[in-house]
DNA sequence: CACCGGATGTGCT
DNA sequence: GCACATCCGGTGG
């Protein structure tokens, strides 16, 4: 498995949006390691698109590390108490990004539950796996992403991601509409959600 | 299963 | 004020 490097995340959006389904979200926190496969994503344009943060936002304030060059974290609050985690995209003044909605837990499942508040057991079953990081908040409970990596370097040492989990096809990849994204107008309707059609981690 | 309200902070209008 | 790229626990079918 090797380490996704910064021109991964210097292209088209869509692109690195759909080519993110299938590979491995890495997180290493406090001595713990964790991991899992990226199932959801969604892609967010910049200035011609009215979902996305950076719209109608410049370099200053919290959208701001969406304006330098992709292959950074973007972590913002969200509903007062949630998280969500986004890879910047594109080149400095191409303010897009991905969101990573849900991944299938893979390894670290025991820190993950305990993050989550989630009885860990040897022989979890499916059921309880699914509650771990089935969402955007969700996983960055799980992971212990906030805030505070939000610009962080995805090519360091505590958040990158790896090839070599599942090597999807087109044929695998489901584009859909985004969720959750009413204020949006007529760009509610843009397929770019992307889910790894048969993965059972994918939020509801 | 579905639906619904509450939690909770930040950045807009 | 209020909306928000959300989640959870309660209630009722």
């Amino acid at each position: 498995m090797n380490k996704i490097g910064t021109d991964f995340y210097r292209r088209d959006t869509l692109t690195v949006a759909r080519e993110l389904i299938g590979k491995i979200l890495f997180r290493y926190k406090d001595g713990y390691p964790c991991s899992g496969i990226i199932v959801e994503t969604e892609a967010y344009l910049g200035k011609c698109d009215r979902a996305c943060h950076s719209y109608k936002a410049d370099k200053n304030g919290r959208t701001g590390v969406m304006y330098l060059p992709g292959g950074i974290a973007y972590v913002y609050l969200i509903y007062g108490m949630y998280c969500c985690f986004n890879i910047v995209t594109r080149n400095a003044d191409e303010p897009e990004a991905v969101l990573v909605r849900a991944v299938e837990p893979v390894t670290g499942i025991d820190i993950m539950c305990a993050r989550r508040s989630i009885l860990y057991r040897d022989d979890m079953r499916y059921r309880d796996l699914y509650k771990i990081a089935s969402g955007p908040g969700k996983l960055c409970k799980a992971f212990s992403i906030t805030r505070e990596d939000s610009g962080s370097d995805l090519c360091g040492d505590a958040i990158y991601i790896l090839d070599g989990g599942i090597n999807a096809n087109n044929d695998d990849i489901l584009a859909t509409p985004r969720k959750n994204i009413g204020y949006a107008g007529e760009d509610i309707l843009l397929p770019y959600r992307f889910i790894l059609k048969y993965s059972r981690f994918i939020s509801k």
